[in-house]
DNA sequence: CAAAAATCTTAACCAACGTCAATAACTTTG
DNA sequence: CAAAGTTATTGACGTTGGTTAAGATTTTTG
């Protein structure tokens, strides 16, 4: 894809403030990227499937998630425009990944297979840098929702992700935003109901 | 430091195999690190600070965990001999941690100050490839620890540690499992007294 | 060794969450 | 547009885990 398809304003920016590309290396690194279409529902990546690629969401919502031993799926994490998707162990290793990645929204997303990542990093630095700080970041993040996942009650967790990324509660259904909080649908409804009375009291 | 002292062999079968030193490389190695002695309740890293080195640890113990809003304190992680502590985000930003990571047993570490770190990154491409290698493996470790501690009841999650790290067992105090497994001391002991009744039903 | 600290367990009680069931409103799809 | 599916809420009920308190045992430390 070029720099004459439609791209989210997000992605531009940050590739060039954080990754600092002048438009003739993003049009470069573009051509190794192919835009695709994922409609509502449609999974990005399957459990027990090989991450052949990685993506940038260019328009959408993808949420990450696992199937426990009893069949219930437990959200990761959500994914909106300008973030990555995949599973980077699966990429590196080309092993079966134990993590689902489906659309919430129909979707547009800028991938780029393995092969052409492979090749980027070997023929273009700035892409190679840009790469290895998204993965450092995304790195030190996941250590963090591992905090902020195990610290507090599920009323203080709905908070913080209501401080967070208020903009889920916008375009993702609660019982996903339950289930990323580790509660059941019933018990958020019932939350939010005493957050409401809380507030009336102010 | 070097190979005369006192190194644990898994130390050593890690350099000898997963790096893939040789005896003069990994002498070199040691020689920019310095054996550290922590008493237990010692912390190797305190809430605050920054974070300037890294260590393996070489004998002990140490936990990983956060000071939540209402004090309390909340285990992340577990590591043993052959482990690296520290705090990755804090390392390379020189930016203080929101960590803690304190002995549980009379502990010593392989440190390696971040100026003898960026110094061997930069002449040794063995050592470079090693920790860039660790670092990656500490990345799917963390995100595959976030899917284990949002998934199952705590009777679960207690199973799976059991099953994947026995030894801790037999060397930390329960009430810090309890902290790593999200419930109370309390919850844990009534936990095992159930779990010891269901095995004599086998 | 004696005192202090740490560790673990048990019991009683209660609040919170999960489960089940029913319903209503809204959205998607053939 | 009608049917099917999705989403959200509510109530009743039961279970589980948190809290508090107490006590026993072991470990650490001066």
């Amino acid at each position: 894809m070029n720099l004459k398809e439609e791209i989210h304003p997000k992605i531009l920016e940050t590739l060039r403030n954080a990754a600092q590309f002048n438009d003739l290396q993003i049009e470069h690194c573009l051509s190794y990227f192919e835009k695709k279409v994922f409609k509502r529902k449609q999974h990005f990546l399957l459990a027990g499937e090989i991450c052949h690629s990685k993506g940038i969401i260019n328009k959408g919502c993808f949420r990450r998630y696992i199937t426990d031993h009893h069949g219930k799926e437990v959200i990761i994490n959500f994914a909106v425009e300008d973030w990555w998707i995949g599973d980077l162990e699966s990429f590196n290793n080309q092993l079966p990944t134990e993590y689902n990645v489906q659309a919430l929204e129909d979707s547009e997303v800028l991938c780029i297979p393995r092969l052409n990542h492979l090749k980027l990093y070997e023929i273009m630095p700035e892409y190679k840098m840009f790469h290895e700080e998204k993965t450092k970041r995304s790195h030190y993040a996941t250590l963090k929702r591992l905090s902020t996942a195990q610290a507090g009650t599920p009323e203080e967790r709905y908070l913080l992700l209501l401080e967070q990324q208020p903009y889920l509660f916008q375009r993702v259904p609660l019982h996903y935003i339950a289930s990323y909080l580790r509660i059941e649908p019933e018990s958020l409804s019932r939350l939010r109901k005493r957050l409401t009375f809380k507030e009336r009291k102010l």
